[in-house]
DNA sequence: GAAATTCCTGGTCATTTTGTACAGTGCACC
DNA sequence: GGTGCACTGTACAAAATGACCAGGAATTTC
């Protein structure tokens, strides 16, 4: 059953077994190679070659430690919007990198030029932060919000499921 | 050298040499225990031990695979900021969590109520994916923006470095 | 239709890693 | 001085890995 089941979708990158396979590892990423295939029910060589064939696809970048920053100390998140003097995205974004507590920096359409996600400590170090953040030169505007819950963690197991 | 050089962080959950094994493997997650002794230049009980406590701490969390959406197909990242009706959250972030292109949902401070990462295959399919939204009972206003880039990838390695 | 190609299977092999255990050592604390 | 703790270095059996290869089935190509 090389591939027959997935009529529906057009710029087929990902196999059922593929998305089974990625299912798997998302489920329990520390499983071997062996475990793999015993679990889906294919050979060693198969597991291998889909996961080299995913990794040069470039769809499988690696299985980075996930941290859980609330549990490192980091019990706060927050959202950032800002906005940037005119052409100076570039900079601003630098100087924004250099901020440690700044964990992603996103350009985006819309009345928010960019878009930030960071952590603090505490209440009083989310001040430090965003006054860091304030400081970087060429930023006009920054607006925060406060993470209260987070209903939907970063997910991508539902993409995965249509597939398989 | 138990644990000695870090007098300056005060709830130190972390070590010197637990930020510098999750350096390590944040660089690359695929080394076995064996390796990370080697390259930490400590015993391979040790390195043991310390995964096996930081699991216990709930600071390390897994290795889930990371998966590259652009390359599967998903090129467009968006998020959105939505309103919603009173008292309504948990209705609205499950219908949120019902949809597949829905990667994270967080409920924040601010005029905005909750705050959406989506992806889409296009921007028709992105059309599609706000219509689902809007289309969640509850939810009362809906403004989307689009990713156009990202000056700073998800990180955490900031956070570790200054520890080790 | 026949040939070539591609992908999976199921097996082998040597080498490496894991899990687990243990005695020994340096250090902090009482 | 004694106790507890974390790290080291070592050991050994069990398991997984990486690298092969021949054969079969399905797909594509001519």
């Amino acid at each position: 059953m090389t591939s027959g089941e997935q009529l529906e979708h057009s710029d087929q990158t990902l196999d059922v077994l593929d998305a089974r396979l990625l299912l798997l590892l998302t489920d329990e990423p520390r499983l071997g190679v062996l475990e793999c295939s015993r679990r889906l029910g294919v050979a060693r060589g198969t597991v291998q070659a889909r996961l080299d064939r995913l990794v040069g696809k470039g769809v499988l970048t690696g299985f980075p430690p996930a941290l859980d920053l609330a549990a490192m100390g980091y019990g706060l998140t927050a959202f950032a919007v800002l906005e940037i003097a005119q052409g100076r995205r570039q900079e601003v974004s630098d100087g924004l990198a250099a901020i440690n507590e700044v964990c992603e920096v996103h350009a985006t359409t819309g009345q928010g030029d960019l878009f930030v996600r960071m952590v603090a400590r505490s209440n009083a170090d989310l001040q430090r932060v965003i006054d860091e953040m304030v400081d970087v030169p060429g930023v006009e505007r920054l607006s925060t919000s406060i993470a209260l819950s987070t209903p939907v963690p970063p997910r991508v197991r539902p993409l995965l499921e249509r597939i398989g």
